[in-house]
DNA sequence: CTGAAAGCGCTTACAG
DNA sequence: CTGAAAGCGCTTACAG
């Protein structure tokens, strides 16, 4: 066709503004594609893990339509090896785009090296690391989460020393939960808040209640007055206290799970930082599927919200509806 | 056909979980429906009311697709004859589904009558009027949202009065700015908080600075050192403030209009009850829309959380996304 | 390379 | 009342 026809039909294009049906392009092209998610594996069917993946069948169910099918993995939180044997299973499936939590900075690292070799596009979700070559991130900028929780903490708390408490091991750097540290540590130390000591421990395995005994001893010992905990698992720190009958405490935790809703009602715990969890599992999968089917461009981070949580609005948080 | 052929295939579809394709479904279909919505009129290209309407044309613009179509009507915050004369005109258009803020009680009870009448289905938003025959309502609790207030101005308030303003004129028991009020109230009364005393103004207009006089007189006389605005309009004290160089004042308001991020970023107002408008807009019309074209059940009430948003984590509300 | 034809999975007007 | 045919607005394989 020659080039000023063709011009002047994209002018009368433009000027009809046309716009094409997007439901008859689907329908007719056919297209399809097959998804993988890798996430960590809940401890109990109350963990938070669990939480993202109903966002992800909710936008998977939606676009079932589309010819969208996804296949889950899963690995440990606490055998970096079962993310390797899982990450390989992913790789054997070849599928058009994978969603996965770098949980373990080295192994995700080797990971998406294979992936780019296949040139299979990939979305980070709840931790990121940086210009990895992913698609996209969804989750919460975790250090100024920390900085969040440092301000809650320091306005509730007149005296006392603080203790942070990571339930977690195999923690590096990149890792969110340091990044929610080090934001918290900051909220103290950029404002002069040397009132307060703080101190960090780490509980690698709570299995039994023997690991209550270091964390009993230190808020004896140090005059600790308020909590952190920089993950969902701040109901071990609320058992802890209901068994001790510790008083006077003030904690500050993460994410809404049942347990943790309940000491929240209680007032055992203050306040709870969330971040949405089923919304992220459905977007990350609209992220890769605007990527890989409908090649859209999206934004490269995409920040969940830093929700502060209380008694008094934890009723408005607690259900998660795409559904209106 | 004989019922137990019937039945026989009814059985076969159940058995191959046979699931209609919505994308055929609605292409074939041709439907289309008229919409109309009347929102309250933005004072500035700043206001509050501009945000449920960004949500509104991004629903209308992802449904064009299935034909639906919406006409605006907006109406004065001081003219109650306004409304009446736009619901006129609502009415006049005949559309398939109505969404609206029932702003004035008396008003909107006799625009619903006439919707009645004329069978048009319609969706409260921003603020509800309870059994009224809606579809649903999108919107805050704002009884509960002034709980939340009350306790987060009680936390950051060692001592002194408070005063509430509400920035509005024609206010009516079912009004939400009555029951943030109340709600707000009702954290001192129920916590037994009595060092504080509470105080309320109402300032109905703000053209000029003569609204400030009232104030300024109240804080000075009444040892304020605390402030709950009900509604989004704190940034008008936050120019008092700056203007008559006040300092120590707590100070609590609505909604995440720039002047008010502003003036939360420069520590002046403290906290900022947010409820997300424009997913309220794109949502009423979501349901407006699920109720008429797709003749799906919604749920009666949809309240919005109720967010608390400071200068820590204001960056990752600021932006509306439903586009991933 | 170009253009007409078939088909995606439904709905609906219409002939029988 | 029933069932076959046409059509929704696109994509894509294919004949020329």
């Amino acid at each position: 066709m020659a080039e000023d026809t063709k011009s002047k039909i994209l002018q009368i294009v433009k000027e009809m503004d046309y716009q094409p049906n997007i439901l008859a392009s689907t329908l007719a092209s056919k297209k399809s594609a097959l998804f993988a998610t890798l996430f960590p594996e809940p401890p109990s069917p109350e963990g938070y893990w669990n939480k993202p993946v109903v966002g992800v069948n909710k936008r998977i169910a939606e676009l079932r339509q589309y010819g969208v099918q996804v296949v889950p993995f899963s690995f440990s939180q606490n055998e970096p090896k079962s993310f390797v044997i899982n990450a390989l299973k992913v790789l054997e499936l070849k599928p058009d785009g994978v969603v996965f939590a770098p949980f373990y900075k080295k192994e995700a690292t080797e990971f998406i090296g294979q992936l780019k070799e296949l040139s299979i596009p990939f979305v980070f979700i709840d931790s990121e690391i940086k210009e990895a070559g992913q698609v996209g991130y969804i989750g919460q900028n975790s250090y100024q989460s920390g900085l969040v929780s440092g301000k809650l903490l320091d306005l509730i708390l007149p005296e006392g020393n603080v203790l942070v408490i990571h339930f977690a091991k195999e923690m590096d750097n990149q890792n969110h939960l340091v990044q929610r540290e080090k934001g918290f540590y900051d909220w103290y130390n950029n404002n002069n808040r040397d009132i307060h000591q703080l101190y960090t421990i780490e509980i690698p395995d709570t299995n039994g209640e023997k690991w209550m005994e270091p964390v009993l001893e230190a808020i004896r010992k140090k005059n600790i007055k308020g909590l952190f905990v920089t993950n969902s698992k701040v109901f071990n720190v609320g058992r802890l206290v209901e068994k001790y009958n510790l008083n006077g405490l003030k904690i500050i935790g993460h994410d809404l799970l049942n347990e943790n809703i309940t000491f929240l009602k209680k007032d055992i715990v203050q306040f709870l930082i969330c971040q949405r969890p089923e919304e992220q599992g459905y977007n990350a999968i609209n992220k890769i599927f605007r990527h890989v089917v409908q090649k859209r461009v999206t934004a490269r981070e995409n920040y969940t919200s830093i929700d502060i949580v209380t008694k008094e609005n934890v009723d408005y948080y607690k259900e998660f509806k795409k559904d209106i």
